[in-house]
DNA sequence: TCCTTATTTGTATGTATGTGCAAGTGATAT
DNA sequence: ATATCACTTGCACATACATACAAATAAGGA
């Protein structure tokens, strides 16, 4: 083959789909364990239990049904059940039945519930800053994708 | 305060990371609960056991130490211990005492476990990619950014 | 050198936990 | 009544952590 074109001087790396996607696994894995140990760590509380709480704290009643929760937390309801009887046990939230559906149930964070996530919140933020930025520095392009999301900073 | 600055018609989204986090983890727990069903459907397979196989695949050796397994893997070294025992009940690998360090054991693929990954990978590529341009059509920032990973098409 | 002992390395096992699924229960709606 | 809904409970499973064990390596002492 004479004058093959010469390879430019970045090559536009062959999207690999799958290899991507283990990418950003391998980036959120690295992530998730690194909040999961300084939250436990620091403050005795897991990640679940954490993003509960802020669903808690960020709704206007302080309360929510186990299902809106566990949409929002991602998992599902037998899951939710149990995560808010570790929340109830640890006294950071309590069992409410719902008055005009006795079938319903509220989940609602107590005074210690929000002041555990007021003082995991700091930790929390602060980790998931320092990582993103940790791992934006160790791949530029990842770094691009994230500045993209508004991820970074 | 006389004259505030006019806002920009586009208000550049407060980066707030833990919201963009939260958005990130959503998208792929979406995707690899999308994935892990399908293949545990249309193949009898884990997500875990797809990605080990993958990985053997790869080997030139058609073997892993167990410890690089679980590191290519991201789980624990238990957890592979594990994981290898289903892939040998399944006759998709088998362990292998090495030769000259009696406490190495490989996790080698059998052609069996090489025709399930073969058959199976077509499903899985193609599953994350629509999953992944679905998610994208929902959500162009997202899009831009997984596109900038080439993590698209 | 050879033997003994300590440390480290590679993996396996016991145990606990968080999770999902399927089935169950009681309340509500049609 | 019957079906549907909101949630809980029984069970199984994949995973992590701590511990155990066996092989390899290092360190001394004769």
């Amino acid at each position: 083959m004479a004058h093959p074109a010469p390879t430019p001087v970045h090559v536009p790396p062959v999207a690999d789909v799958a290899a991507t996607w283990q990418r950003i696994l391998l980036l959120t894995a690295r992530v998730e364990n690194k909040l999961a140990a300084v939250l436990q760590r620091r403050h005795g509380i897991g990640l679940s239990e954490y993003r509960a709480l802020g669903h808690l704290v960020a709704s206007p009643t302080s309360e929510l049904r186990m299902q809106e929760l566990a949409d929002k937390v991602g998992l599902n309801q037998s899951s939710v059940t149990r995560l808010v009887a570790r929340l109830n046990a640890a006294d950071f939230a309590y069992r409410d039945l719902c008055a005009d559906d006795k079938r319903g149930v509220y989940a609602v964070i107590t005074d210690t519930g929000r002041a555990k996530y007021a003082e995991a919140s700091r930790t929390y933020e602060e980790t998931l800053s320092d990582a993103l930025k940790e791992e934006g520095q160790a791949d530029p392009q990842l770094a691009a994708a994230l500045a993209a999301l508004g991820a970074l900073s």
